[in-house]
DNA sequence: CATGAATGAGCCTTCATTCAT
DNA sequence: TATGAATGAAGGCTCATTCAT
């Protein structure tokens, strides 16, 4: 009688069996719950949202809610979860994940990355607010995981430039942990930033950081990009 | 029999009326009330936090909390004043306010205002998961409060850089106010990686992000601080 | 199975929309909070009485209270709106609204105004204490209402009065508000009176207070109501 | 060193040893609470009033009112019992309590009468408020106290009314308890309304109320007071 | 399956009263 | 004796959750 197999859905879903039109209906509404629910968050606040607000948001019944997610805690990692495929999946989409082996080509990477990253943030600065704003105050739980979350970038960027010491376009002495998470720290910035002043040019901000980031306060990024 | 006016003792408190014994217990609770608060909304955050926790805390009464304060809303706003002059006050104490004048005076600066502030995190993680995880998600005021924090270190550090521009040790070029948000992102994301791992060492973050502010990726902090 | 719309039976009930099941179902709780309120309002007073009482006179859950009545103080709207509604239509039953064109008849009047009115304060002796020993007491607003109310029957009965005079059968000279106001008083201490001692007569006060009010303290009631 | 004995106060008070100094001054707090609660009962309502209130009125701390009343409660009676001192002192000021032995006699003493309780009221209307319109909501027995006052108001009233039929310019046939309840509903009547319209001439009303009171609806004030 | 009526735990807040100073 | 700091019972109200329809 199973009803199938597993993991449909989840972003790298291998394709599962066909969906019946019920299924297909009811993975449709609990993704618009999941959606409504982010704005309502991102809104008025986890705790200034109701779930009778996430419901009439929708044109639903309140009840209808418990009947795709347990209860009110529930949904906000679904959420936080749709929040993260949709940044991994623009990053993804713009990114080639090679790693890079010249210093030009890491350089011409990060603003790939810095770049997608905050674009995303432009276009919908909820994301941000949500996540750096609301999540963490819910719940140790989910301040757990969002640090964990920022740690797991620091360490993605560590994994960067650790490559770039080995291939040898970065010091050999470099803290590689240490300076991923400071680099992390620009991006996060730049996020927060967006956040306050919505029509800010995110354009401007990455190239100050990035020069920053290649070549500190006092170089200046010539056109080659080289550093003396 | 005499009433012994002097010492009411606060740091940098300004002369003021001498205190009864009354005046001074009452500050005293109420300082305690801030306290105790303080500790609580770090620790449950402010919506797991009932009144009746901070009076347990303190071993009051629930009710002589509004005696103290208007209401709990009210005592968010003391409790992160209360912060934000522990950190002053902190900084203050470490730093000389003088504009430097070359560049070494800057980049000492800079570790001595960094390493203060990671020092107060670490000493008290509280301090910044209740500035930065929990008040931007009580209201949209204390959002905009953090933000405005964030905001204003960025000015300020805005101020130094557009000093060392026209002193002439930092290139005309720089983005003044973008790059002061990059190294503030730096500073945040040390802060928040103190949460995670309230065993780190932050003095070997601040050397790398040091490092990664004044000379970049590719640049090494030569013995005398020079960028070649 | 039949929806069966037909009969909603309220009494006067204007020709409305035919209520669903549930839309009854909720009129009916709605109106039995209101008469559970004026129970409890009338036996324990406002301020004596909590929403927990009212809902445990039903059996319902307090939280069940709000979902048909904004607040404590939004019910003692209902409840004086409804007990007026109750008065009124007792009144307009017995009385054909017609202007007296004689003495006599406008004697007569008076009598049945005055029978029915007191005929249902002796019914429901509580009816009198919320509308004038409760009611003034609760807010300022309240206090306005029911003085507002007394002034209306003034009016009232002062239109009445001036219809008299008009057509000839009261004197020219007859200071009609004032004496509404008398009259009225009257009608006020009828009501108080059934409230301290339930199984008076008010059919003898009426009498004596017709008598009174008729032909004054002198006079006699002969059977033809001829004053001399 | 007793600085002079006599009479203090207490309208009908036997005279009593000689009050200290200190008793004296207690005395008069006590008393400037009883007015201080008047007027904050009178114009915020009992509920609406708290110890503090009256204690701010008078610039004592309320801790101070537990020395002198019982509790809250406690204090309403003795208010109560101090307006009924004024109203009584000042009804025995104005009228002889003869019973009169004339109908005009008797016409002229509840003229006075009226008028005398009604220029009371119109002093100060928060004597009707707290009287009327507080009172009876505070608690059952305060219920019955104010309506033991108008019963004996009106038994008071009664007898003279007794009186006039055994002296026989009364008829015999006046139900006298009844009638005296309605001619005390005049009162009230009038009471009442100097709350609603303080500017008002309760000297018309009186007029109008004791015209309708001697002769009736029909009847004319002729000069000898005759009723034909 | 969708709905929304019902529920009651839980929280903030007030204020009469007590009592140490 | 006067004071006001402290107290905690009491109560209004919200909202996440359940469940009968």
């Amino acid at each position: 009688m199973a009803k199938a197999t597993g993991d449909q859905s989840e972003v790298g879903a291998a394709v599962g069996p066909p969906l019946s039109r019920a299924e297909r209906k009811r993975e449709e509404l609990r993704r618009e719950i999941v959606d409504a629910s982010f704005s309502c968050f991102a809104e008025k606040g986890y705790h200034g949202t109701g779930i009778s607000d996430i419901a009439a948001r929708l044109g639903i019944g309140h009840g209808t809610f418990y009947r795709y997610f347990e209860n009110k805690r529930d949904i906000v990692d679904h959420v936080i979860t749709h929040l993260l495929e949709r940044v991994v999946s623009a990053l993804a989409a713009e990114n080639a994940p090679d790693a890079p082996a010249t210093l030009a080509a890491y350089r011409e990477q990060t603003e790939r990355i810095a770049t997608a990253l905050l674009s995303i943030m432009d276009e919908d600065p909820r994301i941000a607010r949500l996540l750096l704003f609301q999540a963490p105050a819910i719940d140790a739980e989910l301040e757990a995981r969002v640090t964990g979350l920022i740690d797991a970038m620091a360490e993605l960027t560590a994994g960067y430039l650790r490559h770039g010491v080995a291939v040898g376009y970065l010091p050999a002495d470099l803290d590689t942990l240490n300076t991923a998470r400071a680099i992390n720290g620009m991006i996060l910035a730049g996020a927060i930033h967006g956040l306050n002043d919505p029509g800010h040019d995110s354009g401007e901000y990455v190239v100050a950081a990035l020069r920053l980031m290649h070549v500190g306060l006092g170089g200046s990024m010539s056109t080659d990009g080289s550093n003396n």
